[in-house]
RNA sequence: GCCCGCGUAGCUCAGUGGAUAGAGCGUCUGCCUCCGGAGCAGAAGGUCGUAGGUUCGAAUCCUGUCGCGGGCACCA
């Protein structure tokens, strides 16, 4: 489907050059945003300083040559530098009828991106932490795909470090085969702290917990093995809740740490050659330019620690080397929390300098913002620990099926797990997507699952509506019949359908899925009001009753790609 | 102390230098003889923290200031 924005931005080029010569042509695009109801053309901005300010002028000469016969109604200027247009309901008819609403432009397509999301810890639970970036890592994944893109998804675990040496004793104290070190799959965290607990209070503990972390980064074999089966554990863990979130990462698309221990003194000994690290107490560090520590002096990156070993600093370098190396990204995405925003800037930095990050390769910190509690602090349970993510969704869902229980349908059992599972999942997922990644947000599941607002639920029931309409049509006939629009109603219900490719095109350029949210409800209401205001299967004529039904279904089929790149499905019924 | 981000309706949030700053929730008023009322139509509600500056035009850009959050040497 053509872009509407694109094709009415080709006109005012050409209109601007015939007004004011070629110089004028390249200007940035005069439509901006895609907001087709009332469309309203700003014409002054990219010329007002050139032309010393006439606004009103300069929008008279560009519509006496502005030519959009059969586009739009005669351009109305209503006011200094702001013309008025108005699509025909022909040319919006005859757009919806050429092809596919949800069909893609192949121009801009066919870049690698690499996605860095999750990025949960072995052996230690998910919290809702890690759902904002799974669930929008996902959902930009899912977007690019759509949009024609190849995406390489990058779980970077924390499967390294540390903490593992004493994982791995505690995993030999209890038993590998016992059902405590089974129960990592299950509950995480109980393994984790107990291993915490003896390493702070046994000294034996600890000591045998440090020579481990030797063991293992050394490439002790039996070590290794060792540490094999707690990923192992850790990684039944991860795919529960992946299945359960309805999450596309797979065991294909882990990149823990591990994977570049091995590169770690190449990286070292590289910026070292390149003259970019030195030794500052005893730590190999790299000074990027532009940041200062506590004391206005400058802020190292540490890249070797003075015991020798490496911190997660060296790993991003090295992650970011072979993002470009053998990945081939033509533009990587960072989908990590905001607190992380400086080292980013750092590891970016330093990768420049050391030309493992050529100018044509885009790198981009996807900052996501932290999920509040209502007492506007980082969410926790009453006692203080962060809140389980398993808990959560499970509790999304069961409330999903009490609303459920509530309504008139009657549902099979099956049919009623299925739905409160896409209701509730589809629901939280929405939340975390439908607010601009990088803001903190204030976590609240009864407004989540509401069925009215900007919702997951409202959309799904939007979208069970339509379904509900097309399964008493009779047969498909009318799939083939031609769309007028009568209505007010059903010219902005098109307009509104044919935003998506623009909406598309701005969340992949700018990683913004709350901006298809935005759209998504938009067009869920200009439905409802449409189905409203104009009776579908009971219309006054088959012609008529058709041309409704088949804009009915490109509603719905948007609506399920849209919420589908989102990762969220429509139910059948709700 | 320095750096980054934020401050928009009672609440939760959008807002890409453009018109009278928008949604949703909540509140209030209407609407089921009719395809699904988990809905629809409408109303009230704003000195965009604050003081300056740039601009024909500022919530948006710049400077100061107040408040909140985050970060700042061997954890990730």
């Amino acid at each position: 489907m053509p872009s509407l924005t694109s094709l009415l931005n080709d006109r005012f080029a050409l209109a601007l050059e015939q007004s004011f010569g070629e110089d004028f042509t390249r200007r940035d695009p005069v439509i901006r945003s895609s907001q087709f109801a009332d469309f309203q053309a700003n014409v002054a901005l990219p010329l007002a300083k050139e032309l010393k300010s006439k606004p009103r002028d300069i929008a008279t000469t560009i519509v006496a040559n502005l030519d959009l016969e059969g586009i739009c109604e005669t351009p109305e200027i209503s006011g200094p530098g702001f013309i008025n247009l108005t699509f025909t309901p022909e040319f919006l008819a005859s757009t919806l009828n050429q092809g596919t609403a949800t069909e893609v432009e192949p121009e801009t397509s066919g870049a690698r991106i690499v996605i860095d999301y999750s990025a949960p810890n072995v052996a230690k639970e998910m919290h809702v932490g890690h759902l904002r970036t799974t669930v929008v890592g996902d959902a930009l994944a899912r977007t690019h795909e759509y949009f024609g893109n190849t995406v390489v998804r990058q779980n970077h675990i924390g499967d390294w470090g540390t903490p593992f040496g004493m994982l791995i004793e505690h995993l030999l104290d209890v038993g590998i085969e016992s059902e405590t070190a089974q129960d990592i799959s299950a509950n995480p965290n109980a393994f984790y702290q107990a291993a915490r607990a003896k390493f702070d209070s046994d000294e034996a503990f600890a000591t045998r917990a440090r020579a481990r972390v030797v063991a293992l980064q050394g490439g002790d074999e039996q070590t290794f093995e060792l540490w094999e089966r707690l990923v192992g554990f850790s990684r039944i863990y991860f795919n529960n809740i992946y299945s359960l979130l309805e999450v596309t990462l797979t065991d294909e698309d882990l990149a823990g740490e591990s994977i570049y221990n091995d590169d770690l003194a190449a990286v070292c000994a590289e910026l070292e050659e390149k003259g970019l690290a030195r030794i500052s107490d005893g730590a190999l560090c790299v000074f990027p330019e532009g940041f200062t520590g506590r004391e206005g002096e400058p802020l190292p990156l540490i890249i070797r620690k003075s015991d020798g070993g490496y911190g997660y600093a060296t790993t991003d370098l090295a992650a970011v080397r072979h993002r470009v190396r053998t990945l081939r990204a033509d533009r990587a995405l960072y989908v990590v929390g905001t607190p992380q925003a400086m080292h980013f800037e750092m590891i970016f930095s330093i990768a420049r300098a050391a030309g493992w990050l050529p100018e044509e390769v885009a790198v981009e910190h996807v900052k996501i913002g932290n999920v509040l509690g209502d007492d506007g602090k980082i969410l926790r349970t009453r006692s203080g620990s962060p809140v389980r993510l398993a808990e959560l969704l499970n509790e999304a869902v069961a409330r999903a099926k009490t609303t459920l229980q509530e309504s008139n349908a009657e549902f099979s059992p099956e049919e009623e797990a299925e739905v409160a599972q896409i209701v509730g999942i589809g629901a939280v997922k929405y939340a975390d997507l439908s607010v601009a990644h990088d803001t903190s947000y204030t976590f609240d599941l009864d407004r989540m699952l509401a069925p009215i607002g900007n919702t997951a639920p409202y959309l799904q029931y939007a979208g069970a509506r339509i379904r509900s309409i097309l399964r008493k049509a009779d047969g498909d006939a009318f799939t083939a019949a031609p769309i007028h629009l009568g209505e007010a109603a059903e010219r902005d219900l098109a307009l509104a359908i044919l935003g998506f490719s623009d909406v598309l095109a701005e969340v992949v350029a700018g990683s913004t899925p709350h901006r298809l949210c935005t759209y998504l409800f938009d067009l869920a209401q200009s439905f409802t009001s449409f189905y409203e205001q104009c009776p579908v299967l009971i219309a006054e004529s088959v012609e008529v009753r058709d041309s409704r039904l088949r804009l009915s279904q490109t509603v719905l089929e948007v609506l399920e790609a849209g919420l589908g790149v989102l990762g969220i499905r429509v139910p059948e019924r709700m």
